[in-house]
DNA sequence: TACTCACAG
DNA sequence: GGCTGTGAGTA
């Protein structure tokens, strides 16, 4: 008789309950130094190729066929490059300060000689969102295969592998070949079919047949027990058939290779995937459970969770040693969490003693305690948490020196966040296929003092798709806001960092008007005339659309920017309102006094001193500011185009 | 809403 | 180790 039960199994077929059952198969999936895949693949490499992604001066990501060098993670590309020329170094792809879609620039980088080729931190923001393409493409065809995927991050997943192995354990005709064999099996599909067991019975011993089911991937298993022994064990094994075919799609289609846990829990799966990489899978059988986690490459601080100071404090608090903690954990509290419970009480009551802070909460150390217990069987059940809409969405730059100093550079960022931001806003409406309008928009800026600012603000237009012009105009009145504010109290130029977020998603289901407009757009795209094509289509992000010929009816004369509607074209007269206003409010140095509204870009990269005059002058009454900031009051600007509804405060 | 902290890759 | 990001908790 097997030891397990009928509602083990029958469990299975449930999403709510599968994971529950001690017949769960999940798996965890992890894609190999996954930036430098995308690289790879992008650039048409091979896996010998040497591949390392690059963000400036650091490299972020090291292929496997670079680690031959001993390169890793934590070196600079110029220590690498010191280790072996032959690595191939790609910089990510980037937005330029000022403009709102990213490119790659391949060929540049910071080892690169040629001064030219170089990308400055400070013009530049790291790009992610090719790697979150290439991880929504993976993600998908986990979907595809199985009902439930739970997306861990950018290049990992877990799945619950319930429903397929149930259904290829009943269903499936080549499972057991040859049918002499296969009664036992039978037998058993056909009470299940027919309804004929009891929840609580214990199910049939596994049929001979079963015994010989293959793996596939590496099982751990040191002692070299027998790998089939009752269900659970079975019903890994299919497990482990499903996640390598699941995986072999992901290579063949997409060419990226992953590694690969199957086990019963969600954190033994993370500790199985990472136990061999890359380009495999382990499985540990619920008999060997405890064997992996003592097997020397883990401690408590190696579950998820509990590497950082949680585990530091736990580990303390236990007075565990540094290696075998979890055996030792294991078998010192060995009856029930209580013990382990009423242990970490006193010692932490000790520690108040003394004053030492800690992060572990009183009120906590219950459920922590149960919770450590199983972990260290291996016997933690966690859910998996079925794919859900993010809660917010964060364009971050961090500023070196004095590169962000006046409020234009802010704005400028703020445009390089708005489009990152409105990019990744319509990928997620594509991905969910829904309407998705944030409603808040958050500017936060760190001096170099450590302070933080931030300032929120309501999204409140309706109606048409939030785009990058919409998020420029609210993040440009909050730091405006946030700028004279603060400005007068402390030292706040130059920044150390600046980012915007947008948050408080509104999801509207009915997507119709908007899928046909991506519609008619493709349409059009495809028999555009290049002559009459206002803007380059050579500009790389495919997120951004180059506004076609169909639509351009508005220009701005000083850029030659063309805009749809009249509406467009006054929200970008008054960014170029809102640059102008803001080298007032900062006392601007000599050359931004005299830039051209149509001399954007020059004023972003290089501060020439012959730049042009501006058309439009704006009267400056300066006024003395504190610790020697210049405040300026500003008249109102002769053509305002409406800004004053945008900066009222000011 | 504003801000801090913890955690992860 | 710097950079990028998410989420929880607090007032």
């Amino acid at each position: 008789m097997s030891k397990f039960k009928w509602s083990d199994l029958i469990k299975l077929n449930s999403k709510e309950e599968a994971y529950i059952s001690p017949l769960a198969v999940l798996s965890h999936i992890d894609a190999n130094a996954f930036f430098a895949q995308v690289e790879e693949v992008r650039c048409g490499y091979t896996k010998d190729a040497p591949v390392v992604c690059v963000q400036w001066n650091s490299i972020i990501a090291v292929s496997y066929a670079a680690r031959k060098y001993g390169i890793s993670r934590m070196d600079t590309i110029q220590q690498a490059l010191k280790k072996s020329d032959k690595i191939i170094p790609i910089h990510t792809a980037v937005f330029r300060k000022g403009e709102d879609f990213w490119q790659y620039h391949d060929g540049c980088g910071s080892w690169m000689e040629d001064k030219d080729k170089q990308l400055p931190n400070e013009l530049y923001k790291v790009s992610l969102d090719p790697y979150r393409r290439e991880s929504r493409k993976i993600f998908k065809i986990f979907t595809q295969f199985c009902d439930l995927a739970e997306k861990a991050s950018v290049d990992e997943v877990f799945l619950d592998l319930g429903r397929l192995c149930f259904q290829k354990l009943m269903f499936s005709k080549e499972l057991i070949p040859h049918q002499k064999n296969a009664e036992d099996l039978e037998r058993i599909r056909e009470i299940f079919i027919n309804g004929q067991y009891q929840l609580d019975a214990y199910l049939p011993q596994i049929p001979d047949s079963l015994r010989k089911i293959k793996f596939e991937g590496d099982v751990y298993n040191p002692n070299a027990i027998p790998l089939i022994d009752d269900w659970d064990d079975v019903l890994l094994a299919l497990g482990s058939q499903l996640t390598q075919l699941i995986r072999e799609q992901i290579e063949k289609s997409l060419g990226y290779t992953t590694s690969c846990g199957v086990a019963k829990t969600k954190t033994v799966c993370k500790l199985a995937s990472n136990f061999k990489k890359p380009n495999a899978q382990t499985v540990i059988l619920n008999r060997c459970t405890e064997t992996f986690l003592d097997c020397g490459k883990f401690e408590i601080t190696s579950f998820w969770s509990l590497g950082g100071l949680l585990g530091k404090e736990l580990i303390d608090a236990l007075n565990a040693p540094n290696s075998g903690s979890i055996k030792f954990i294991r078998e010192k509290w060995s009856s029930s969490p209580n013990d382990l419970k009423q242990y970490i009480e006193v010692q932490l009551s000790s520690k108040d003693a003394n004053h030492k802070s800690t992060v572990i909460e009183r009120s906590k150390i219950g459920s922590l305690a149960e919770k450590l217990f199983a972990l260290v069987r291996g016997d933690y059940w966690s859910p998996l948490t079925p794919q859900t809409m993010v809660k917010s969405m964060m364009s971050n730059k961090n500023m070196n020196g004095d590169s962000c100093k006046t409020l234009v550079d802010c704005i400028s960022w703020l445009e390089v966040f708005s489009g990152e931001l409105s990019s990744r806003l319509h990928e997620l409406e594509q991905e969910y296929d829904k309407t998705v309008i944030p409603r808040t928009v958050t500017v936060l800026v760190r001096t170099k003092s450590g302070l933080t600012h931030s300032k929120s603000g309501p999204l409140t237009k309706t109606g048409s798709k939030i785009d990058s012009q919409c998020l420029l105009k609210v993040g440009s009145k909050l730091i405006m806001e946030l700028g004279t504010k603060f400005g007068k109290e402390v030292q706040y130029y130059p920044l150390q960092n600046i980012n915007m977020s947008v948050s408080h998603f509104e999801v509207f289901s009915s997507k119709k008007s908007i899928v046909d407009m991506f519609g008619n757009q493709a349409q059009i795209l495809e028999s555009d005339d290049p002559a009459t094509r206002s803007v380059s289509p050579a500009i790389v992000d495919p997120g951004r659309q180059p506004c076609l010929s169909s639509e351009v009816k508005f220009e701005c004369q000083p850029c030659r920017l063309t805009f749809a509607t009249e509406k467009h074209l006054q929200e970008h007269r008054d960014y170029h309102v809102a640059m102008r206003l803001s080298e007032n409010i900062n006392g601007a140095d000599e050359n931004s006094q005299n830039i051209s509204i149509g001399e954007k870009r020059l004023l972003l990269t290089k501060r020439t001193p012959s730049t042009p005059v501006q058309s439009h002058s704006i009267k400056r009454i300066k006024t003395k500011g504190p610790k020697g900031i210049k405040q300026t009051k500003k008249s109102k600007p002769e053509s305002s185009n409406g800004i004053m509804k945008y900066f009222s405060k000011q």
